[in-house]
DNA sequence: TCCTTTTCTTAACATAAGTTAAGCGTCACT
DNA sequence: AGTGACGCTTAACTTATGTTAAGAAAAGGA
C-alpha cells in the first residue's frame, strides 16, 4: 500500500489513537477500492462485512425512502471512516453509499477489526470516539432541519466550509449542488433561491466557489452565537 | 436499590449484555435521582459526569438553537439509557435534557464506568452496542424528517407506538401533544391538522387515546413497506 | 467548431406548514 | 358554582418550499 494512504489511514478517528504495529496489520489486510462516479459502494441492508475509510474522493451516505424520496444522511471525504458502527453490531447497513466524485477507499474485514479488538480494547475505543463523532454530527442535523429555514441552513453549511481567520473569505463548494442541496434537506432550486436570497448577507456565488463578504454577519444570519 | 429497579436497569441495552457481578457494582454506585415535571435534568454545555437510564416516566432530549427555536432529538422511556456517548467521551453534553413527565432515573458516575471499562472489554462493547441504538434512530430520524409530510411522521409515529397483531389496534399516546409535535419536528397546529387528516385513513384521536382501524392501511400511509 | 448533455438558474404556480387568534373542554382551586 | 390555567382544536391568513417548465451557461464529444 502506498505511504501517503497508509499516512491519511493513521490520521482517521479509526486508526488514530492505536498503535502503529496493529495498524500495519490492519491494513496489510486491508484492500484499496477504486469506484467511478456514481458508482454503488453497498445498499441499505447489505451485511456490514466491511468498513470504509476514505482516502481521497467525495461520497454520500443516503436513504431511499419507499416513496422514492431520497435523504442524504452524510457526505464523506478523505480521512473519514463508515461502517464502523454497523460492522461492529454485525447486522446489515442501515444506509446505502455512492461515490458522488471518483473516489478510492481502504476496505477493512470487519471480522479482522473484531478480532483484533478482543485483544486491544483500544480499538473498541477507537470504533466509539468515530462513531460519536457520527452521532453528535447527527444530533447537529436534526437540529438544524428541525429549527432553521433553508437559507440558514446553507448559510451554516458556508460556514462550516470557511476555515478561515479573516472576516472575509473564499470557500471552495467541494461537491455539486445536487449534492449540496441534498445533504441540506431542500431541492436544487431552492440551494439556488437561498444563494441568491444570500446576496444581501454579502455572499457571492459563481460555479463552485463563493466570496464571503463578512463571515461574522453570515454566522450571524446562519443563527450560530 | 429495589429489586425492580435493578431488572429495569440490567434490561437496558447499556447494561444488558455484562455480567451480573458488574452490573451489581455499578448499580451499588449509582443512585436513584427523582425529577418533577418540568425539571431539568442537564443542559446541553454540562460536564458529561454521568449516565443515565431510564426507570419511569418521560423525558425529552433537545436542543435550543440561538433563535430560541427547541428541536426535540429524542423522547426516552423505561429501558432508556443516555449520555453514554458524551460521557465516555469525557466531554460535555451535546443536548439538554428534561423530564416531560414526573419520573426517576439511575445515575451512573461516569468515572466508574469507565474505570471498570479498562478491565472489562465488554462494557465498551455495551456503549458500543448503546450507542448504534442512537445512531440508528437519528439516522432513521434524518430521512423521516427529509423525506416524509407531517402526516406521514404523524402516521410514522402512530405505527411504531401500534404493537398489536391485528389489524385493528388501539394505543395510548405516551406524552403530550406539545411534545409529540417537537418529537416530529412540527408545531401542535399541526399535529392537529395531521390527527384531522388521518380521519380519512381510519384514525380517530380523542385526548390521549388513538384508534386505529386499520394497521395495513396506515403503514402504507405512512410510507413504510 | 458545433452539437449534445449536463448543470444551474429563474420564474410562475401549487401546496404544506407556520402564525395568529379565537374558542372550547377539562381540571384544580376557591 | 365560579374562575383561571392549561391543553387542544379550528379557522383565516402568510410564508417557505416544492413543482413544473423553460432557458442560459458550462462541459464534453464528434
Amino acid at each position: 500500500m502506498k505511504p501517503e494512504f497508509v499516512a491519511i489511514a493513521r490520521k482517521s478517528v479509526l486508526l488514530a489513537t492505536i498503535p502503529p504495529d496493529i495498524t500495519a496489520e490492519i491494513l496489510a489486510h486491508s484492500t484499496i477500492k477504486h469506484f467511478d462516479r456514481h458508482q454503488t459502494i453497498f445498499i441499505q441492508g447489505d451485511n456490514a462485512d466491511f468498513i470504509y475509510i476514505v482516502l481521497s474522493g467525495w461520497l454520500k451516505l443516503f436513504r431511499i425512502a419507499p416513496s422514492g424520496a431520497e435523504a442524504v444522511v452524510t457526505v464523506l471525504t478523505k480521512g473519514h471512516s463508515f461502517g464502523e458502527a454497523a460492522a461492529f453490531k454485525g447486522g446489515s447497513f442501515p444506509v446505502s453509499a455512492e461515490a458522488s466524485t471518483e473516489c478510492e477507499l481502504i476496505r477493512i474485514p470487519a471480522k479482522l477489526y473484531m478480532d483484533l479488538m478482543r485483544k486491544e480494547p483500544d480499538l473498541a475505543l477507537s470504533i466509539l470516539a468515530a462513531t460519536f463523532a457520527h452521532l453528535h454530527s447527527l444530533v447537529i442535523q436534526v437540529e438544524q432541519l428541525k429549527a432553521n429555514t433553508a437559507a440558514q441552513r446553507v448559510a451554516q453549511f458556508l460556514c462550516e466550509l470557511c476555515a478561515c481567520e479573516t472576516d472575509k473569505c473564499d470557500v471552495i463548494l467541494p461537491f455539486d449542488k445536487v449534492l449540496i442541496a441534498g445533504r441540506l434537506g431542500i431541492k436544487p432550486e431552492s440551494l439556488s433561491r437561498a444563494f441568491s436570497y444570500l446576496k444581501k448577507f454579502g455572499v457571492k456565488v459563481e460555479k463552485n466557489h463563493a466570496t464571503i463578504e463578512s463571515y461574522i454577519k453570515l454566522r450571524e444570519f446562519a443563527g450560530f452565537d
